[in-house]
DNA sequence: GATCATCGTATTGTCGACAAACGTACAATA
DNA sequence: TATTGTACGTTTGTCGACAATACGATGATC
């Protein structure tokens, strides 16, 4: 004990050397809630699916308690719904959902662009190259035709927004109605689709920033939201037939058991 | 048995009577989540209070498991944090979230004029009666200096724009918002107050509708929540110094020990 | 005298188990 | 044949208990 004191001439406090992160211990709970989400969001845990409490905790390595607190949270997110004593089922959205989530969504995204081009202009270039990145990463699946990669970069896109435009807590709802917004193409197309204009629209919107142009970025983010909802609330086989190559399908995740759900040892 | 079904033919079918309402069974989390939520609104439960999971399920009259799945849920509302090991606290609201809540309300609430402008004729009379009854409470409260009910009647009021404005989805968030700007209230101040042009500024929202003036009652809305975030953020004691006699206070709720939390019987 | 180490205590995080409730299948009756 | 009653199996809702951990106090050492 002693050997351990007769170094400390040799050291230097560690508030000189470089600030360390803090450690990040995240409770079991938002593990799993935290593994939930993902698998609502890639469609593991399709829209109105029902899986037992116990066969889920067995999947996740995690006795029930911890399940149902993460349940729980999730609920009050509104990704799940709790029929009684029917364990839990991914919310499925109806129109009413459709309108309301998008309608919340105009609220607040055509703003966060007057709030990124409030911010100083170091910080704005790095915003405008990581939105930038995030058009090449849709552009990039637009060629391959990967539907999911589209979708992909399509959430983090609007992440970055919130994330650069708003605040911890504007993250975090912005978050969640980006989940619902995925449940929603869950719920109302069969498969995964997303429309080939998505990537042209959102290169525009990136150009409105660059331009400094806020109000036109307003403008254009509202009418993406406007189109989305005309979409998605438009019968899903007549807009197969009637513009069938203007959409991008990928056969669905489907109701395989959500494979793999397993959180990390130590638990 | 056969007693019972000898008399069947002087029935009629149930779907020809009316239609029953689908019988409500809240959960006991549904319970526990609500009460709790009044606890916080009430002032029972003020921020920054700790107060132990065992503690708090023996007042209840529930265990832990039950009590610790609502703390969760109310968590994912922003209500509460939970510090690792240290049970559960109402979250202090910090300046930045008085402004990030506020701006949350500013985006949607003065849209809601709109919405309700846009019902029928017969239900926007019974919004304007529901509304202005809630500015009567306010006006008696006003009278009677009861900044609690006054308080109360704010956010009832509120609430009923939310319902009638929104959907079920919008009016759920918009409860938590309201729940938050008393947290704000609770966490700027040490003693619960609001300001007396409150009720004016009210009035003049109903007067707006009345007047079908959507644009104005957006206005005004949105001026009253601007208005209110630099009420809360000036320093509480040069406030109370500068204009004491536009302010109206109530000896806090203080940290008494949430009195009586009992759920109903039969759980 | 101050800092550090150690111990004890209280509380949480997690798990397993029990009982009640629900759904389902089958049989009986009108 | 349709509807109702019954019994069973499965799953949830709830509780109690155990172990791990963090905190506070006390004592020891430099």
């Amino acid at each position: 004990m002693s050997d351990r004191n007769s170094g400390v001439s040799g050291l230097v406090n560690a508030r000189q050397v470089g600030r360390l992160a803090p450690v990040r211990r995240t409770s079991t709970v938002d593990l799993i809630a935290e593994r939930l989400r993902e698998a609502v969001v890639d469609g593991s845990l399709p829209p109105g699916a029902v899986l037992g409490e116990a066969e889920l905790a067995f999947q996740l390595g995690v006795s029930r308690g911890p399940l149902r607190e993460a349940m729980q949270r999730l609920t009050a997110e509104g990704l799940l719904v709790i029929p009684k004593r029917r364990g839990l089922a991914v919310r499925i959205m109806t129109p009413e959902d459709v309108r309301d989530i998008h309608w919340l969504r105009a609220r607040i995204e055509p703003e966060l662009g007057r709030r990124i081009l409030a911010r100083p202009a170091a910080e704005r270039r790095t915003v405008l190259a990581e939105l930038g990145t995030e058009v090449k990463r849709m552009q990039r699946a637009l060629r391959k035709d990967d539907a999911r990669a589209l979708g992909d970069a399509y959430l983090d896109f609007h992440r970055a927004l919130a994330a650069w435009g708003g605040s911890l807590r504007l993250a975090r709802m912005m978050g969640t109605l980006l989940i619902e917004t995925r449940l929603c193409t869950f719920s109302m197309y069969e498969h995964f689709e997303v429309h080939r204009d998505l990537v042209s629209e959102h290169a525009a919107f990136v150009e409105a920033l660059a331009a400094e142009d806020a109000a036109r970025f307003a403008v254009l983010v509202e009418a993406h939201l406007d189109a989305e909802v005309r979409r998605l609330l438009a019968e899903p086989e007549a807009a197969k037939e009637d513009d069938a190559d203007r959409l991008l399908a990928e056969t669905p995740a489907g109701p395989q058991p959500l494979d793999r759900l397993d959180l990390p040892e130590g638990l």
